[in-house]
DNA sequence: CTGTTAGCGCTTTCAC
DNA sequence: GTGAAAGCGCTAACAG
């Protein structure tokens, strides 16, 4: 019952080719990679007999002949998470426009097989995106010292020897608080992210420095996904909060669930606020006000980064992406002012 | 300003480490693949020297002398739709399980490209689980005739030299088309999924079929995303019909939407029924009625008949896992039965 | 233009 | 136990 080929599919290599093409192994491989000129007599034997015997060059071979793979790969925490699909397509069109494929993996968020993943990617590919909001400084360290291209998504590490680029997370807070304090909010609750997470620290860093514009801040903690907003949204209540920023969307969008069914009516009674804009368009049927993240941008302008550190070999400054208020209608004045005087 | 090293990162090859520990390429080899004892003070200098240096084997050369490259490669059409996560996340568990890494692209619907990216992992993956709803049947037969470890995913072929698995998209639309008849419907609207795609088609000869209990279906064109959902379910008046079933749930939730909007109440005036029972926990604030698809087996079943096809090299008979009915608040009995007789 | 000859970095007999 | 040598399949000088 066994199949004879056994353990080694794919078994026709370039040397058969030429054998029933009647001529040198380069050759084919010329024909194949069009370096040279070759004699279209030639060329067509070639490839007929590339067709007959279903020849497809190995890649290691390849890879291993040229000192290059190809392919960039992409190290991303939660593909469930829509905020990556967006990045990836971008990524994937400017790497497919440089002729190199994108090899996606997932590190489902646990840290301890991160940095092997990575070291993986490293080892098959010319170049590697890491979107890694929570691995520790230290594995960044080794990471970025592997002289290795690699650039970082949506994470900027001072001192690190690698190029990043990121959302301005603190910027998009900032442009969320002062759109609250605006409509006259002065208690604000914030359902905070993964504890370690460095997007989070950036929009906890942004609701500090709201305090001077007078804001006042309830920080509970919360997580990253929609169950997790409907979990803490509960919470809230003893706050005194009159506006609820979070973390993400799907966060916010949990709360706005809960928040109904314990009767409190959005944005009359509390405004709530999300974080990145992803379209979940006539899924939800809230107009959340949120900030965007230009996901595609960031995507393609990381890709490119990759892209020159592969072959120039020198990396800038990190870049910040400005993000973008887009207020709808789950923000409104507060019902009852408070005063700030305690 | 030029790197040096530029284009030929992560020089140090295993020679060098056994230069460095003083011993030979193979004792360094064997040290860290632990093929063969070696003397401990040996393998702990080598093992010194590794760290030292901060040597990592490479890749392709590794794939070229072992004829494997311990990776299995996923093809899925689309990474934004929450369908693939939970299928990935299961093949990964069980890829790793088996010492292989999962590297996943994406087609992004371009049929164009597909047979290309598919090709791509054939060349650098052990076996790749081909998720294309799509594809052309010729296609299909021309890489499935490759000799090299495919299967086949949500998609059924009969005839083709691969293995398959896919939930049971035919049966998953009886259990609804159940469930509508014996609420009372007889007039059934189908928003259809994208034209050529096999699951679509799978659904729709439910639906024909249950032509036979009674049931009277009018098909919408549509698509696979809330926004089709949303765009086409202003048709859905004019048809007659008193519910209406769905490719998918964003497809059902954009549909729910806009009914809303039109002032159309659910399920009061129109049943509404999804598919695939994708949780949008607390964030779509209808309890939909679908049929949940076992994602994770799927994901976990295929990778399995990969890796029994990568080991042992045979397959088996095409496997249809079932679907679950899940009843909730979008159907109920028809306002107004209306006698089958026109 | 085309064939021959060396490797790319690693694993794996094969001798010692 | 350990080293030397051959070879995985391909590309890239190098000669003709």
């Amino acid at each position: 019952m066994r199949n004879p080929r056994q353990g080694r599919p794919n078994r026709v290599t370039i040397s058969d080719v030429g054998a029933a093409a009647g001529v040198s192994a380069s050759t084919v491989s010329r024909v194949l990679n069009g370096t040279t000129k070759v004699d279209p007599s030639l060329a067509a034997r070639v490839h007929d007999a590339v067709r007959q015997l279903g020849y497809r060059p190995n890649a290691a071979a390849q890879g291993l002949a040229r000192g290059e793979w190809g392919t960039i790969g992409v190290l991303v925490p939660d593909l469930a998470n829509p905020y990556f699909p967006e990045v990836l397509k971008a990524v994937s069109a400017v790497a497919r426009s440089h002729g190199r494929r994108v090899m996606v993996m997932e590190s489902d968020e646990d840290p301890s097989i991160e940095h092997d993943l990575v070291e993986d990617l490293m080892r098959s590919c010319d170049g590697v995106l890491l979107c890694s909001p929570r691995m520790g400084r230290a594995d960044l360290v080794v990471l970025t010292a592997r002289d290795h291209p690699l650039v970082l998504l949506d994470r900027i590490v001072p001192g690190l020897a690698a190029p990043a680029i990121s959302a301005d997370f603190f910027g998009g807070m900032m442009l969320i608080c002062g759109h609250l304090a605006q409509l006259g909010h002065r208690q604000v609750a914030y359902l905070s992210g993964p504890e370690v997470s460095w997007a989070n620290a950036e929009r906890i860093r942004a609701l500090e420095a709201a305090k001077a514009f007078g804001l006042s801040v309830t920080i509970l903690p919360c997580g990253s996904t929609s169950s997790c907003g409907y979990a803490a949204a509960a919470e809230v209540a003893g706050t005194g909060a009159t506006a609820l920023t979070t973390y993400n969307d799907l966060v916010a969008l949990g709360a706005v669930t809960r928040m109904r069914e314990l009767g409190v009516r959005v944005p009359e009674e509390l405004s709530v606020v999300g974080f990145d804009d992803i379209a979940l368009d006539h899924v939800a049927h809230t107009g959340l006000t949120t900030v965007s993240t230009p996901r595609g941008q960031l995507g393609r302008q990381a890709a490119e980064m990759l892209e020159t550190l592969m072959t120039e070999r020198h990396d800038g400054e990190p870049v910040y992406l400005p993000m973008e208020l887009h207020v709808r209608d789950s923000t409104a004045p507060p019902r009852v002012t408070r005063e700030p005087a305690e």
